[in-house]
DNA sequence: GAAAATAATTGATCCAGATCAAAGAAATTG
DNA sequence: CAATTTCTTTGATCTGGATCAATTATTTTC
């Protein structure tokens, strides 16, 4: 374990205008969290703080495990999303988070005296708005999920991938995948060899050249009318 | 469209120990709606009140239309269970939610007269809970998808509505399916077909027996087995 | 930087579940 | 209550992706 925590100063923060945390305006509502490759944030089991995690830099898997069978992935969290909004009545978390790459994290206390000043009604929606827009997240992936299509399924984690680097302010086409190959297949619920064929194939078709981890999307509407929530338009009603 | 609304008076409610809405003891904060078998609560698209819908009795399904396909059922609803919690913070609705039957709801405002009062902080947190539980649960359905296998996922659906009886306060082995196999085939992302031939092949194994939509459980324990989440009991640590 | 361990690709075969087709059972409708 | 319409079951065939088996990169480790 090679984790490092530091006092944040959400006062000179560059997303404080946007973070929940900041807005909690309190000193002690948010800490910097620095996690190496391969480490974990928090286990299946672990008690459960008052405390959501916002990615600042890097990015996460979110395993699941099912009694009787390897853990699943069941989603990918890269900056800016939160992390541990499943766990805010539980005692116990029910999934494991690990690292990605090396990554930064700032902890969010939710508790009561950060949230439930009466001053705090937008900080409270804002919270509100982060577990509902969750859940439609995970309706979607769902979705994604029952279109049996393992190349739509692929399409559309592309897409997404590209599209929360845009939210962070980075160009779309271009990124590096993260995960390993056998973690996109968890997470696809396909195997390992049919990612590869799969990769290999819309290579072919020119929808983007990868290398190694290395990925440019060509042909983003391509991408788009394959994945499921198709058309840009309608993937923002979604969320 | 047949939906009756009337004034709901929540101070005399048998559920007002565990409902939220309850909790706000506010008499506009609920309403009771009388909704027939067919008709729609809400529609994609339709404008987000502040309100969340508790199930009183009856039963619904949950579509999200995906552009260029035909909507997919991502979720079945029964009493006690919330609907509306995806959509707190979205001006329209992502999803359609349709009666399965005739049904009662109650409608509960949440939005900040009837939550964010200093002395509701109760009622805050169980809205909190209500979400991060949603978030769970989604997170188990895909988690439940992933597994290819179609008699687990099958397992899992009926397990998953016998809980919610018991939760209810019924038995657990006997009740009536409210969704047609179509549903059924929808929601576990396969073909009607092959929710037929699952049913017979469960009724061969002496799982349960089936006559139309009234379904006997008989072997509860081989269900959980065949289940993703399998044990019982790690079925409480995932909820 | 060579050796070991791990990840990724590629090929061959197989099977769960899709698709196509048709018959039978319930529920609606006039 | 007979006629439609819709839902469900059953059968035959086909296929996307799984599984099994090697081979070829990449990392890690010492």
């Amino acid at each position: 374990m090679n984790i490092s925590i530091e006092r944040n100063n959400c006062a000179e923060c560059e997303h404080r205008m946007t973070c929940v945390g900041a807005a909690a305006g309190n000193r002690d509502a948010s800490q910097r969290i620095r996690i190496a490759r391969h480490d974990t944030l928090y286990q299946a089991g672990d008690a459960v703080s008052d405390h959501i995690f916002n990615i600042r830099s890097g990015s996460f898997k979110v395993l699941r495990a099912a009694s009787q069978q390897p853990a699943q992935i069941i989603g990918f969290a890269l900056a800016p999303d939160f992390l541990g909004l499943d766990a805010l009545d539980r005692e116990r978390h029910a999934n494991t988070v690990i690292a990605l790459e090396d990554s930064e994290v700032c902890s969010i206390n939710w508790n009561r005296h950060a949230f439930e000043g009466r001053r705090r009604p937008v900080m409270r929606a804002s919270l509100h708005a982060l577990l509902s827009r969750e859940i439609r997240r995970e309706q979607r992936a769902a979705l994604m999920l029952r279109n049996t299509q393992a190349e739509q399924r692929m399409a559309d984690l592309l897409l997404s991938l590209s599209q929360r680097r845009v939210e962070f302010g980075h160009v779309a086409e271009q990124f590096r995948l993260p995960m390993s190959r056998c973690d996109i297949a968890s997470y696809l619920g396909v195997t390992a060899e049919c990612v590869s064929r799969l990769l290999l194939l819309f290579r072919q078709r020119a929808l983007f050249e990868l290398r190694r981890r290395d990925i440019k999307l060509l042909d983003l509407s391509a991408l788009h009318r394959m994945a499921i929530g198709s058309a840009p338009e309608s993937a923002m009603v979604a969320s």
